[in-house]
RNA sequence: CGGGGUGUGGCGCAGUUGGUUAGCGUACGCGUCUGGGGGGCGUGUGGUCGGCAGUUCGAGUCUGCUCACCCCGACCA
């Protein structure tokens, strides 16, 4: 590593170049030698585990508690409920056999054809399915409910094609699933969890988000509601960060999970599941890098400040006495900074590696400012130095780091709100939209008109969104009446 | 599964109409001068040219088969 590190893609050149040798060289994750599959290494994991430690601590505050579900799911579990094996079936890793023997050469192993499975397991591409097998034996009454259980695990979906974080082969999510007494307590924590996703997208991540409803053909499969964030990437295109689904009694009738209500009557439980996945770390990253690599919000940035000293042999020791006192001060302040004194790497490296890694902030402590009590400060987002006393160095930095996290999140907004645009005219919106931005368009609520936009544009429909206020209209495409406009992109 | 492309030290590549011992950058090792933006100089290590078969006096280069990976579609958080 070091001078290959040097060029990174321009953004502006090949963004997709750009993300992906972004991911490789900050060292967030790489390619496995396995079909579709990804490596995510320590920095990448350090980031995805601040980011699971604030989502749960958020999940608690709602009463949800962590579990765990095989990872093994009977074939017959996932067609019980006929549109949501519709949904994954075709992107299922099955397990047919258990046990493999060596084979007639004895230079290898081959799948023994003894060992067949009577009833093939399915890889769990979600857990629906195998939870409310089990739910069924947890409920009985009202009493039992509500149920309101996450669980942090892998799954696998066999995706065509791949790419680090957005879409591999096998993720990391999280996913709630809960079970309800009444219809409108699953509806409302369908709700709740959506704006949950879109606090921590916004507060932890600044990534701001729009939220919405899923059109019929993009729900999920065997939901009769799907609430969704969608996030804007530095290309314009719209990322799907995180989904809540209201599933009806869909799974409870499907599982036959009933109970008795108040009245004495049985009744299906009610079902809500919700997900955010490793994505999430795909929208950190395109959403605030720059060339010269990651930027990270201090909230989530595994090292939110790195001390760099500069000096000739003599000096190291003054400039590690004077380092140790700001560390200490720094971290009873609940920041956690690296003082990098490395002789094995110069100091250029350090900050070009830093930079890339995407550290708020940067301290660089010379034997020269030492002298007149100064120390320079770099700011990750905007790239300005500044130098600063010494005297009183730790509060300047809290400062700061509040000042990046709510910077970045800022400029995110105003570069994602200058690229919302309302289209009526669909010639002007087939031009328009390959550029990239969102486009919110009237719809008459038809799936031939989704699906004509899609031919045409390869842009979806992401969502109905709730944030703008809605007039009718009339169809840009078919020029039927139109309820109200959605939010049309291309996306990941 | 359709269309296109690429396989040569760890990574990125060059290698002419077939012709000596397969080269360059970078990384890595050692030595040294350095140190305020990805160092300079010196010196080393590292290759069955994706695999198999063929043509030829001779194959990284030509032919056939095969494997792997990448890109563009269909699928998708």
């Amino acid at each position: 590593m070091a001078k290959e590190l040097k060029n990174l893609t321009k953004r502006s050149e090949d963004y997709s170049k750009w993300y992906n040798e972004l991911v490789v060289k900050a060292d967030l994750a790489e390619q496995a030698d396995v079909r579709g599959c990804m490596v995510i290494k320590p920095y990448g994991y350090a980031i995805w585990e601040k980011m699971q430690r604030q989502l749960d601590d958020m999940f608690k505050e709602t009463g949800v508690q962590n579990a765990y579900f095989p990872l093994l799911i009977p074939k017959s579990f996932l067609s019980k409920e006929a549109e949501h094996v519709e949904g994954f079936a075709k992107e299922c890793a099955v397990v047919t056999h258990y046990r493999l023997k060596t084979n007639e050469t004895h230079d290898g192993v081959v799948v023994d054809p003894s060992a067949k499975l009577e009833e093939e397991l399915i890889i769990r591409p979600t857990s629906e399915t195998i939870i409310w097998n089990t739910y069924k034996n947890w409920i009985n009454s009202y009493r039992d409910l509500p149920i309101l259980c996450n669980q942090w695990c892998n799954v696998m979906r066999w995706e065509m094609r791949t790419r680090l974080f957005l879409r591999t082969s096998e993720f990391l999510w999280q996913e709630g699933h809960t079970a309800h007494a009444t219809r409108e307590e699953a509806e409302e924590r369908t709700k709740q969890m959506i704006n949950i996703y879109a606090k921590f997208a916004e507060e932890y991540m600044a990534v701001p988000v729009i939220q919405g409803v899923k059109s019929e053909t993009e729900r999920f499969a065997g939901a009769l509601d799907t609430y969704t964030i969608e996030a804007m990437m530095q290309d314009g295109k719209a990322l799907q960060s995180g989904t809540s689904h209201f599933l009806g009694q869909n799974f409870g009738k499907a599982f036959d999970v009933q109970f008795l209500n108040k009245e004495n009557k049985p009744e299906y439980a009610w079902a809500t599941s919700w997900g955010v996945s490793t994505r999430l770390m795909g929208a950190l990253i395109m959403t605030h890098s720059d060339d010269n690599g990651l930027v990270l919000p201090p909230k989530l940035a595994p090292i939110q400040v790195v001390i760099i000293p500069i000096g000739k042999g003599d000096q190291m020791q003054m400039l590690d006495e004077k380092a140790d006192a700001i560390v200490n001060n720094l971290k009873a302040m609940g920041i956690s900074v690296k003082y990098d004194n490395a002789d094995n790497k110069r100091p250029g490296f350090k900050f070009a590696d830093y930079e890339l890694r995407g550290v708020p902030v940067r301290l660089v402590l010379g034997a020269r400012d030492l002298e007149q009590g100064i120390v320079e400060v770099m700011r990750r987002d905007t790239l300005e130095k500044e130098s600063v006393s010494i005297e009183g160095i730790e509060a300047y930095i809290k400062n700061l780091l509040d000042e990046i996290q709510a910077n970045i999140l800022k400029k995110a907004k105003d570069f994602r709100d200058s690229h919302i645009y309302e289209c009526d005219n669909y010639e002007e919106f087939k031009e328009r939209v390959k550029d990239g931005g969102f486009f919110l368009c009237h719809w008459d609520g038809t799936e031939e008109t989704e699906a004509k936009i899609k031919e045409d544009t390869q842009a979806t429909i992401r969502c109905v969104p709730f944030m703008f206020e809605q007039t009718e209209g009339v169809d840009m495409v078919s020029g039927k009446p139109s309820k109200c406009r959605v939010l049309i992109a291309r996306a990941y």
